[in-house]
DNA sequence: AATATTATTTAGCTTTGCCTAAAAATTTTA
DNA sequence: TAAAATTTTTAGGCAAAGCTAAATAATATT
């Protein structure tokens, strides 16, 4: 239906589209693909003609719904294959993401169903990584604290259960919301304290904090389980 | 390494130099490839540079050693590949050949020696025919033709050599498959059909059909040789 | 507000792999 | 064995997807 090349810019503009809450740049997506900015002005030029994307000159892009739903169709796709390689053919969760590249593109509808089944109908990929189902829908995360995750994961907030305005007040100052990225950067033994990155700044947030904020996983560390 | 496109002229090389006695001719390989003759020559001669094929003008091309091989490799996957469609992911028999003609092309060589321990390290495809191992070499099988033998003989099929999915489909509906057993009750001598048991029916089995029948011998009649 | 810097686009070139039409070589046939 | 028929190759184009260099638009600086 669409080359290679057309679906792996669809998947990066997803990918950027998920992780900056600015638009698409040119830059931003020839650094991504490892390509000439150049380059990927004739390819969202294509993209667009197809209606897979809103491209406006000098402006960014973003996908269409149609654009969206193909992007998504690819990553299940990647991430189905993924489980498979980990779980059925002995492959590192570091060794997967090559594969999973080709992989990725093969086409067939019955192939990708039938993997799925066949796999379980798994959620989350080695990574963590949600898996989207056949309708392109990502499953929802389960709510769980701050205080359960290791240095150098990072998360997203979800929630917060301690509604004290004081304790709001303590985000706020932060500029913690639903939907900031937190990173751990280290966590002392004696009190279980966190030091926090959070939008370029670091900040330390106490076992209390920590427990009262509900994360989902975005990327979890390659560092062997903390417990 | 090698180009899709590049990957497939081996390929069908390698099973024209298999099933005609004579050189491969450029109108052959273009009609194998739904080609023109034109691209053919073209790309003989960059397989040629390569030293993936011997090429001389006008007279043919055959697969040097390293082309041979390289073939035999993407046959592998093919083959593993078609396996694990039918095994594993609830695959027809005629349905498998597309989506085998896609993920021959992966690059990983991990991930064709995992898939074919995973599988138990198969020795026929679904369709009968033999599955190199990873040094290229074929298993063992004598193939005859079920068109050979004689009323009274009893036989365990073994391949098929006319892929197409409507015969296919027409041994699927006489319940014939892989190991099935049949014995030869009669043969019309004008048109040389068979009338054929297989679980208790008897069919009618035209000589282009039997022609494509690879059977192994189960018990021999004890009749005087046909021939 | 004008200029400097940075980002983006345009223009023109390359390679792969396909095409058609024309030319050349081989094979057939008379 | 020479002409006719067929096969193969060459020549010249096209589309995808990349590149570099030059031009232009947007943003930042003073």
């Amino acid at each position: 239906m669409y080359s290679q090349s057309e679906e792996n810019y669809l998947k990066a503009i997803y990918h950027l589209e998920e992780s900056s809450e600015k638009g698409v740049s040119t830059s931003k997506l020839s650094e991504e693909l490892q390509t000439k900015a150049a380059s990927v002005t004739e390819m969202l030029k294509r993209l667009a003609e197809k209606k897979l994307v809103n491209y406006q000159k000098y402006y960014g892009v973003s996908l269409t719904p149609k654009g969206k739903s193909w992007a998504l169709a690819i990553i299940r796709k990647h991430r189905l294959w993924e489980y498979f390689l980990v779980e059925c053919l002995n492959f590192n969760w570091d060794e997967v993401h090559e594969v999973a590249e080709q992989l990725e593109h093969i086409q067939s509808k019955k192939l990708v169903e039938e993997l799925d089944c066949f796999l379980g109908r798994p959620s989350f990929d080695p990574h963590g990584d949600p898996i989207p189902n056949a309708a392109g829908v990502l499953p929802e995360f389960k709510k769980r604290r701050l205080s359960e995750f290791k240095v150098g994961d990072t998360l997203i907030c979800k929630g917060f259960s301690d509604a004290s305005s004081s304790f709001l007040q303590f985000l706020d100052q932060h500029k913690i919301g639903l939907d900031t990225l937190l990173s751990i950067k280290s966590i002392q033994e004696f009190d279980e304290s966190m030091l926090v990155k959070v939008r370029n700044n670091e900040i330390m947030l106490s076992k209390t904090a920590t427990q009262n904020i509900f994360v989902e996983i975005y990327k979890e560390s390659k560092l062997k389980e903390k417990v």
